[in-house]
DNA sequence: ACATGACCGTCAAACGTTTGATATAAAAAG
DNA sequence: CTTTTTATATCAAACGTTTGACGGTCATGT
């Protein structure tokens, strides 16, 4: 604990502040302000309430509240960080839906320390009623340990794993198979793939989605794992794979969106045009690829509905529901732009 | 008020537990746990009262304290979202050191609906010690308001606004007058300049910059205003700049990234070539302009340190320190790469 | 006139932590 | 052998809200 004085000003009012204004007990105050259906009042008393209440710009104490009720109508976030646009579309997923169900929301990253530690905390000290875990990097020995604390407390997102029984995900493995197909439909015989690092599970879905879609469509396949999945990891990736020597692939299928950009990158660095020499497809959409030249194909993915199964689940378990683990319907789906072209 | 079950699962240890495995009151395990001053505590009861709290998990409640303290550890910081790489990096910045100093932060965005009553929820409600506003969007008239109810509790990030008497700056004029001079230097006589709405005060710091900078250049300017600051809002500015008939401006200074972004692809658009055709320098830096076709040459602004300095004068204030108007000092930075090139 | 409700409202305990005041015993000082 | 000091630990109140248990006051039906 860091020791620091209080915060100076003005005292906030308090439910006894409002009950004096308006000459009546706190617990009456309590009672009308929540419409509690014990919030006898008469229509007098009611509305001299509020109106102190107003006047004073009374908002309840959440500190007390949540020392009362053992809870804190609120939910926590854990993401690597904002490195991708899919975090930042899942984050005001999130937000959007949590506020609309009456609830608060708490995001972390990777930048406040030791993400394990800051789950824990979040979940141990009462700051939370839930949390919604989306990075991969932690181990799962630290979140088997986390589910057997708080097993009706944390959901998994984009991520499965034995101990943790709540989760949501998209279908990853779907979606780069349909990548994978597109290309072959283009005609694409000779295609790489750069994925990021096989230890996140996202990867190795999307990975699994790539290999049996590379089998049934009878292509070859060219593969580069790198350790990140940003734009160098991207750019990295795709000169390793061109670099080949004689036979080098007509195609790209980029794990992650910011490999996609990355791919371009390379592309253009190796003197490569798009989509003449070179087909480009990345997972996951953002309104950027429409602005990059050339245009990025993607395959867009229910970012955003993963989102709010994610508070729906962790909300009908604050509930007494039990863990489950959901996997959002929605087909992935290729946004075609400028990035892809049928061999030549 | 959202009705609502209580989370289920094991109840958290409490200090009375601790208390009893150690077989001491609370008040020891309190002070002990805090290494407060008045701890004494004999060696052996000290570590007795240690190895309780460790074999149960023990965390202290944050609702317990927050209400016993007055006071919550905690900072909040509101953006409009993740629009653009200057946000997320702010965000970034803002997590580490708040950790760093050992708060905790909560991030809101727009998306969890009317900012400034997402304000003054955290503000009034006790959730956080002090609010980081970074939201250009929020009227200045609900500012005052604000300012006259919280005047130590809310710092401005990269606004001003004569009621508030906290806030941190960058030198946003600088930085455009720096980009102007860049592309005079490098010949240009004829220049488009694209610019959000002037509604936000970066954008009018941005503005004067600006035109300061082509008074003294002798340069001749075109200027477009936008209703937006994104990819789109840049791309379509653009296209009216270079529309504007007989005589076309050689550069295209663009006050975000975003919009430096939707430039290059305006640009392309139209079948101009970057830089031999048209040259585009955009405000802010990120890893993306590197990856970009061309690569985006950039002037750089300590973003970083602005999240720095506005969580160090947060903490000042709330230790009884007065509201102050920062400037980040460091001086604004052209980040040369290949979007921009000597007149042919 | 008297029980019976229906209304309108108050009481007081509890949530978990912190902290100034206090208690007890042993050691040091006079 | 008192008195003071020091070391160790406890007591109890307070933070602001919620909520089950009561307590009056009227009108109403019998």
């Amino acid at each position: 604990m860091i020791k620091g004085p209080k915060p100076t000003g003005p005292r906030r009012p308090t439910l006894a502040d409002v009950a004096a204004a308006a000459g009546v007990h706190t617990s009456l105050v309590s009672r009308v302000l929540r419409d509690d259906p014990r919030g006898f009042a008469s229509a007098e008393t009611r509305s001299r309430i509020l109106a102190a209440a107003e006047a004073l710009g009374y908002r309840a104490n959440v500190a007390a509240r949540g020392l009362r009720n053992a809870r804190t109508t609120t939910l926590g976030l854990l993401l690597p960080g904002f490195t991708s646009p899919m975090y930042t579309a899942l984050a005001k997923s999130v937000e959007e839906h949590a506020a609309l169900k009456g609830y608060g929301l708490v995001m972390g990253t990777h930048a406040a320390g030791d993400p394990h530690e800051t789950i824990t905390n979040m979940l141990m000290q009462g700051r939370v009623d839930a949390m919604l875990v989306a990075s991969g990097r932690i181990e799962d020995k630290a979140l088997r340990q986390l589910a057997e604390w708080a097993p009706h407390r944390v959901v998994l997102l984009n991520r499965q794993v034995m101990a943790v029984r709540a989760s949501v995900v998209l279908r990853d493995s779907d979606a780069a198979a349909l990548a994978v197909r597109h290309l072959a439909d283009l005609g694409h015989r000779r295609i790489g793939g750069v994925f990021g690092p096989p230890s996140l599970d996202t990867m190795v879905r999307r990975l699994q989605g790539y290999r049996a879609a590379v089998r049934s469509t009878g292509v070859e396949a060219l593969t580069a794992s790198c350790k990140e999945r940003d734009y160098a990891a991207g750019f990295n990736g795709v000169q390793r794979l061109l670099a080949d020597g004689a036979n080098p692939p007509t195609a790209i299928f980029a794990a992650t969106f910011p490999m996609g950009v990355g791919a371009l990158a390379a592309a253009r660095a190796m003197g490569l045009t798009v989509p003449e020499q070179l087909s480009v497809i990345a997972l996951h959409d953002d309104d950027l690829a429409g602005f990059l030249t050339p245009p990025l194909t993607t395959v867009a993915l229910p970012v955003k509905e993963l989102g709010v199964q994610a508070v729906e689940l962790a909300l009908d378990m604050a509930a007494g529901g039990e863990p489950r683990r959901i996997v959002v319907p929605q087909s992935p789906e290729v946004i075609e732009r400028a990035s892809t072209s049928a061999v030549r």
